[in-house]
DNA sequence: ACCGTCATGTAATCGGTTACATGATTCT
DNA sequence: AGAATCATGTAACCGATTACATGACGGT
């Protein structure tokens, strides 16, 4: 039953790491996501125990389940599951991005509190915040270096060091000129 | 009546707005973000009608509505819609930050689909897109400018310019140099 | 008057999130 | 054997997204 089941981008996620990792269970997939894409995008567990189901039912892929023990629930990519997939990375057309930030929010509407320790502390706290993330992308690269890892999954790990140094600069300056805008960065 | 509703990042958008802007009906808060946060955080507008409602009946708004014409309903912040506010911006806990990019999503799977021509055509289109919201970005910077304006709503812009940068940055890096990787970047 | 766009909602659906619950392993 | 954690789910709720619908307003 191929019904006209709308694919999410937590639908790619899933059908993406089955056919990236091979059979999974829906903790495979926890598991993986924690330590890659769910850095900048997560995804509940909850979601990747009720997604497979969803598109095993559809039939994108195919679910083995095991009798004895845990009961744990297999899954395999399926002819169709690879094709959406292909069909999914071919269409360039760009699918939105959004940064979904708290900080950013708040800093945006600092001023209405009337009391500059705010920015100093949302600035501190971010840097923070940041610093580390930054940290554990270092870590991660350095590992995916000594393995030898040079594909797109540690490109895309790449842009999260970007990301990270930018948010660290820009919070500390942000903290450390109270009352001066950041500066405007250089021209591209 | 003060339920226990919890308040969203939603939420504080209103309540932030709906301060900063003084009464606003439903399409103000609608244009308001459409020029500032929904740039990077996007609202679709029935929920700038729903919220606002939700908001109203739990005390932290107030809704006046107009008899005649297109009966529009104005809501203004009341003392414990401030007060809300004022702790969410004091409460430096850093509340998360996701930047939810299906390009970058792409990327990580690229390299399933084979074909390299995947990655070029991804990274020419993410190109376009960034290197278009950045001139906008740059637009309204220089709009903001010519007013004086240096608050931190304009800080905040600013950390889309550099967002935008980096991301220019990269999707050329990854399109002009196939098979290598986008560099670490400087340390910090 | 008419038409197009602006403006203002409502309804229904559905994905995402939170909370709850339990069985399997592993460790002490 | 018991405790702690790992692993695997289910259920309910609710916010978010999509779709639908209609009434004002401005221009011709």
């Amino acid at each position: 039953m191929m019904s006209t089941l709308n694919l999410t981008p937590t639908s790619y996620v899933v059908l993406g790491l089955v056919a990236q990792c091979g059979p999974s269970t829906s903790y495979d997939l926890k598991q993986a996501v924690s330590r890659s894409i769910g850095n900048f995008w997560s995804f509940p567990h909850a979601q990747l125990y009720t997604e497979p189901a969803r598109l095993a039912e559809a039939g994108f892929l195919d679910e083995k389940r095991e009798l004895g023990g845990r009961r744990r629930r297999t899954y395999t990519i399926t002819e169709q599951g690879h094709s959406a997939l292909a069909r999914w990375l071919a269409d360039a057309t760009a699918g939105g991005y959004e940064v979904r930030d708290s900080g950013l929010l708040k800093l945006f509407f600092a001023d209405l509190a009337g009391d500059p320790e705010v920015v100093q502390n949302l600035a501190a706290e971010q840097l923070q915040a940041h610093s580390e993330r930054l940290a554990t992308y270092r870590e991660i690269d350095a590992h995916l270096e000594k393995q030898g890892v040079t594909d797109h999954t540690r490109a895309t790990l790449r842009f999260g060091l970007w990301y990270e140094q930018a948010a660290v600069q820009f919070w500390q300056e942000v903290g450390q000129r109270p009352g001066q805008l950041p500066r405007a960065g250089a021209d591209t």
